[in-house]
DNA sequence: ATTGCATTTGTTACAGATTAACATTACGAT
DNA sequence: ATCGTAATGTTAATCTGTAACAAATGCAAT
C-alpha cells in the first residue's frame, strides 16, 4: 500500500515536481531538489530543522524558501499543528481538500482526499458569507506502528 | 447573534471556567484569569505575544503556561494556522470536533460544531487503524467585514 | 555575443517565539 | 503544624523565522 522506500515513486515525484515548476515558470534548483527529495525519501513530515540537517545547511533562508516554493507550487504541504511539512506526490485539482492524519510521535502522514465531503465543511461558511481560502483538516493521533 | 460586547456572557465565561477548573482539581489563579479573560473580552484569536501586551506581562512563561493549562481544561483553543488562541466559552462533549472559520485579517473566529460530521473525518483513520487524538479543522479566509 | 531584466542564491545579522531549569511561594489535606 | 503538590517568579537559553542587501545565474530580445 504504502511506497516506502520505492525509489520509483521517487522517481516519478522529481520528474513530476520539474514538469509543475516549469508550468509555473520556475526553476527546480538544486536547493529546492535538495529539499524536496529530503521530503520524499523521508516518507514522513520534516521541521524545518530536520531538513537542514538533513541537507546540511546552515543558514536557514535557504531551506524556508524552498519549502516557502515547495509549499506554493503544491509540492509540499505544511502541517501547521506539528510545525512540520511533508512532500507532496501527487496532483490536485481546483478545490482540491486533504485531511492529513498525523503521527504525533513518529511524524509518518496519511494524505486522504476529502474534496467530496467538502461541502460539509464550507456549508457554514457560505451561511455566514464567509469566504474560504485555504481548508486544513488535521487529525493529530497516533499511527498503527506507534500505538 | 454574535455575543460581542456583553459583558454577561463574559461573566458567564468566567462562572463556567470557574466551575471547569474545579471538576479537574485545579485552580482558576489571577494569571489563568487574567489571560482567559483577555481571550474572553477581545471576541478574537490572539497571539501569545499581543495576549502578554494585554496583561502587561513581560516573562513569557506566565502566559504560555496559562494558555497551556487554559487549552488542556477546554477553556481556550489553540487556532494553528495562525498561531493564536482563542476563548471557548461552551462546553463540548466528549468526541466533539468543531470547524474554526479564520478570518486572515482581523482573526475573527467563528467556532462551528462539527460532531455530527465527524464520522467523515474518522472513517479513513479507521480504516488504517490510525487512533485520533485531536481533529483540527480550520478554513483560513475572509470574513463578511474584511472581504 | 551582449545587453538587460527577473529570478535565485549567498551571507550576515537580527527578531520573534517558546521552553528549560530551578528556586520560591501558596494552597489544601491530613 | 507540616507535608506534599500545584503554581509562580526569574533568568537565560534555544528554537524558529525573516530582513536586508550583495552577488550570481539564467533567459530573452536585440
Amino acid at each position: 500500500m504504502s511506497c516506502k522506500h520505492h525509489h520509483k515513486c521517487e522517481k516519478d515525484a522529481t520528474k513530476r515536481a520539474l514538469d509543475l515548476c516549469n508550468k509555473h515558470g520556475h526553476r527546480f534548483t538544486e536547493s529546492r531538489k535538495q529539499v524536496f527529495e529530503a521530503l520524499i525519501s523521508s516518507h514522513k513530515a520534516l521541521t524545518a530543522k530536520e531538513l537542514m540537517l538533513l541537507i546540511d545547511n546552515k543558514q536557514p533562508p535557504i531551506t524556508y524558501r524552498a519549502l516557502e516554493f515547495l509549499t506554493e507550487v503544491g509540492l509540499a504541504h505544511h502541517i501547521s499543528c506539528i510545525n512540520a511539512y511533508i512532500a507532496c506526490s501527487h496532483a490536485h485539482k481546483e478545490g482540491h481538500i486533504s485531511e492529513f492524519l498525523i503521527c504525533k510521535d513518529c511524524h509518518d502522514i496519511q494524505e486522504i482526499d476529502f474534496s467530496d465531503d467538502a461541502i460539509l465543511i464550507n456549508k457554514s461558511a457560505l451561511a455566514s458569507s464567509f469566504k474560504p481560502i485555504e481548508t486544513n483538516i488535521e487529525v493529530l493521533g497516533l499511527c498503527a506502528s506507534c500505538q
